[in-house]
DNA sequence: CGGTGACCTATTTTT
DNA sequence: TAGGTCACCG
């Protein structure tokens, strides 16, 4: 087999297909023969006729660090990439540059990122350079997807059998519940979600049962941590399962345990590139040095400055640390940035000066020095929305694209404000990473009945469906087969099976889930001659869970029909169900549409790797950007996370950053006073212009005093953290709050159902955080890392191009969000409509359609 | 077994 | 405020 052959398409690939290519190959090929797409003759390509292929065209675009990040191919390399200064480019074009030299196969580098979407856009531009080449890459992916590769072709070194299942978060959750009540653990006091997360946080430092501490372990349920943990292993390995986090911790473990596999997996890689290594935790760190213990050519980009992960487990020191766990490692900084204007790259970076733990970049770039970052004081989030609303549509009169606006938030409840304003507004807007395709009841719904067809011993999946739709099995019925499984030693259905042929069921049971069992014998039948996406359909039609939804009149039935479809529309690119399985554990991805152009709304987190023209930084008040919780339970570490948050949502704007601050805030219920966030003091002056906010018709012209005259706010003791809120910078941005906002007493007006009343219990906010800066107890900390998941409604992308459709009075109507209404008044394009479920709204006509 | 009201708890999120 | 969960009741 050679490399340059057309490589089979990888669906067709079974996972060991790469090792078929010999590796052993010399060390350098002299003569890289440029294969016919290969990357010189692309490059020549790209770079005109008058270019020699053979002179590395692909450097030319190069600036002088890039480029010795990029030929440097020998040793560790650590490049410190800041924001925007091409490093996707820089590890892309390495790759290139290995290949063209004939320095490594295809199949010999391994590429990791953490997300689908930054593995399938590397590739992509790997493919741009190098053609066809790059479908000979097997081992560029995401650190889980490279773990099960390996894991599935030394399964049974692990104590796996091939085909095991990977549980996501919703599996596991539900498998601890269970583990919690046969230990009879009040799950009031230890919820599942809990212990889900502290498993997953032993599991990110790489400690497996028997690693834990004993005080670690005993931190939940009163010391059954540790045994919980162990059990829930246990039951994994019963249910030939793992989880997310076995994929690194048993791959490492495989790696350990077993040195001939080390050893092959060493000849192998030949280079190792790691993307956005500041996120990287301690198990994908230990893996990676096993690893890259072979070949030592191993390439780590990363920026310390943008490690926003840390809660969630990646270790900054990681990179920190580089250097002294690779002697002798070339280190590159990247400080050349082509992204953002001079003021935005000036503002950022004084701002994050003000971290300590730190490699130091200074970003520089030799563009203009464009507009200056703005801050405005809002009186309180409505008029902060309304005000951003506006800009938005002076932006959009200038032709300014909506695709090109984003707005970056610090936590999602902020957002709603805004999708309330741009529905009213009728400005198109969508909302970036709510709940992921996959991650919907409807579907894992139906993935659950294709698992069970595909791997009758997925009991979670089983369990998931027996009663969706109800069919009248409950959890009577369900214990019973339970326990008949356990003492058999059966899967569910199998003792499901045997039951029906008893007479221990009531007789109604005993019909339906003869006929269940029955169904899925026939499925998994039609398994061999259907292909997979009509399989799916007959599955969903038969089972009548298409019927459920159908049925059901909620707003959002809708759009889970429509998710159905799509599912099964995205099967037919597959090559059979358990292809499919296989693909849909790991990328749990699916862009939704991108289509249209409209406003991006996201948090500041999934900003990251991205930019726009013009940025809107909302909602910059102490307790919420740098956020109370954060600072609670992180401290300083806490808080300089906070400001690498604030980091990289600045430098995410090439032309316009525009920072906003409520003077009043609504959280849970109550209006709370807010005071501007210590990071706008943080922002170098010469860079920033203050200016007062323009979207309160109606909120102007109080009379003073402000916020100023009530009580200590909660915020108050924020300030012993060591910000001086006197700075220029400081006290204009005061002054603008007040004259934009005014005074308390005529506030409150129509948002607040009050007048100052409305907040002045805001001066109680005291009493309730009081204690926010004491060292809570671990108790506190632990709890509340458990927040239940997040909740944001149904379908998020609000349609509302196209269709100048016309209503009447009276006609039913269907909007996203909204749901089924009546309409109730006219106004141009505007309709009142009387929502079943939301009550009277103001809507555009193009956000809703006849129902 | 499935529906309704009391209760409780409110970051960030990928795989 | 608002959403989800859970216990209880019909």
């Amino acid at each position: 087999m050679t490399v340059s052959g057309p490589l089979a398409d990888p669906r067709n690939t079974p996972d060991d297909d790469a090792f078929d290519i010999p590796f052993d190959l010399p060390a350098r090929v002299d003569a890289p023969a440029p294969k016919p797409g290969g990357i010189a003759a692309r490059a020549a390509a790209l770079a005109g006729p008058s270019r020699p292929a053979s002179s590395g065209v692909y450097l030319d675009g190069l600036n002088p660090e890039q480029r010795a990040a990029v030929e440097a191919t020998d040793g560790p390399v650590l490049v410190l990439a800041g924001a925007g200064t091409g490093k996707t480019r820089v590890l892309t074009t390495r790759i290139a540059h290995i290949l063209s030299l004939g320095l490594a196969w295809p199949s010999q580098i391994l590429a990791v990122t953490f997300t689908n979407k930054a593995a399938r856009e590397m590739k992509e531009r790997i493919g741009a350079m190098v053609g066809e080449q790059v479908e000979g890459m097997p081992w560029l992916g995401t650190f889980h997807s490279i773990g099960v590769r390996m894991l599935r072709r030394h399964s049974e070194l692990v104590g796996l059998r091939s085909g095991f299942t990977i549980l996501d978060t919703d599996d596991q959750i539900r498998l601890l519940k269970q583990l919690l009540q046969a230990e009879a653990i009040d799950e009031k006091r230890w919820p599942a979600r809990l212990l889900a997360n502290t498993i997953d946080g032993w599991k990110n430092r790489g400690l497996s049962p028997d690693k834990v501490s004993a005080g670690e372990g005993a931190a939940f349920a009163n010391g059954r941590g540790q045994k919980l943990y162990a059990a829930y292993q246990a039951r994994l390995k019963s249910l030939n399962a793992v989880d997310f986090g076995d994929l690194l911790l048993e791959s490492i473990r495989l790696l350990r345990e077993n040195p001939d596999v080390l050893a092959e997996y060493h000849k192998r890689f030949r280079y190792i590139l790691v993307d956005e290594y500041q996120d990287t935790n301690v198990a994908q760190y230990l893996w990676l040095r096993l690893l890259a213990q072979g070949s030592r050519n191993v390439c780590c980009v990363g920026d310390d400055d943008q490690s926003i992960y840390g809660w969630r487990g990646a270790e900054v020191d990681n990179i920190l640390r580089f250097e002294s766990d690779f002697p002798g490692a070339t280190v590159v900084r990247l400080e050349r940035n082509y992204r953002s204007d001079g003021h935005i790259l000036g503002a950022a970076g004084h701002l994050i000066a003000h971290n300590e733990g730190r490699l130091g970049k200074t970003l520089f770039s030799e563009g203009q020095s464009g507009e200056k970052v703005t801050v405005t004081g809002a009186w309180d989030s409505q008029e902060e929305a309304r005000a951003i609303g506006e800009e938005i549509e002076q932006l959009q009169r200038k032709d300014h694209a909506l695709n090109q606006v984003a707005i970056l938030v610090r936590a999602s409840f902020q957002m709603r404000e805004f999708e309330d304003r741009f529905v009213t507004l009728g400005l198109n807007y969508r909302v970036i990473g709510g709940p992921r395709f996959y991650e919907r009841a409807e579907i894992r719904d139906a993935l659950a009945y294709l698992r069970v067809i595909a791997s009758p011993s997925d009991d979670l999946a089983f369990e998931r469906i027996v009663n969706v739709p109800k069919r009248g099995l409950g959890d009577a019925a369900l214990r019973q087969i339970h326990d008949h499984a356990r003492a058999a030693q059966l899967p569910l259905i199998e003792a499901a099976r045997e039951l029906v042929a008893s007479e221990e069921l009531k007789p109604k049971v005993r019909l339906t889930l003869r006929d269940l069992v029955g169904a899925f014998d026939r499925w998994r039948t039609q398994m061999a001659s259907l292909p997979q996406h009509e399989l799916a359909e007959i599955v969903l039609d038969e089972s009548g869970y298409t019927e459920m939804w159908q049925k059901d009149r909620s707003a959002d039935a809708a759009g889970r029909l429509d998710n159905l479809k799509e599912l099964v529309r995205s099967m037919e690119a597959f090559e059979n169900l358990v292809g499919f399985l296989e693909h849909i554990s790991l990328v749990m991805d699916a862009e939704g549409a991108a289509g249209q152009d409209a406003v991006n709304i996201m948090t500041l987190h999934s900003a990251k790797g991205l930019e726009f023209d013009t940025v809107f930084l909302p909602g910059w008040e102490e307790g919420v950007f740098p956020n109370q919780r954060a600072l609670d339970e992180q401290g300083r570490a806490g808080l300089e996370e906070e400001r690498r948050l604030a980091y990289v949502g600045l430098t995410r704007a090439r032309k316009r950053a525009k920072v906003f601050f409520a003077s009043n805030r609504r959280i849970h219920g109550l209006w709370q006073s807010a005071v501007p966030s210590r990071f706008l003091d943080e922002l170098s002056e010469k860079d920033v212009e203050v200016t007062e906010s323009r979207g309160g018709s109606g909120w102007g012209g109080g009379q003073g005093s402000g916020r100023y005259g009530y009580g200590p706010s909660r915020f108050d003791e924020a300030q012993s953290f060591g910000s001086s809120y006197s700075t220029p910078g400081w006290q204009r941005a005061q002054n603008a709050a007040r004259t934009s906002g005014s005074g308390g007493t005529s506030g409150g007006g129509t948002s607040g159902g009050g007048t100052s009343g409305g907040f002045s219990g805001g001066g109680f906010s005291g009493g309730r955080d009081a204690g926010g800066f004491d060292n809570r107890p671990a108790r506190f900390a632990a709890n509340t890392a458990a927040r239940g998941s997040r909740i944001i409604e149904g379908e998020l992308i609000a349609k509302s191009t196209g269709s100048p459709a016309r209503f009447g009075l009276g006609e039913r109507v269907f909007h996203q969000k909204f749901g089924y209404g009546e309409v109730v008044a006219v106004e141009g394009n505007k309709l009142t409509v009387q929502f079943d479920k939301a009550g009277e709204k103001k809507v555009v006509d193009s956000f809703v359609q006849a129902a």
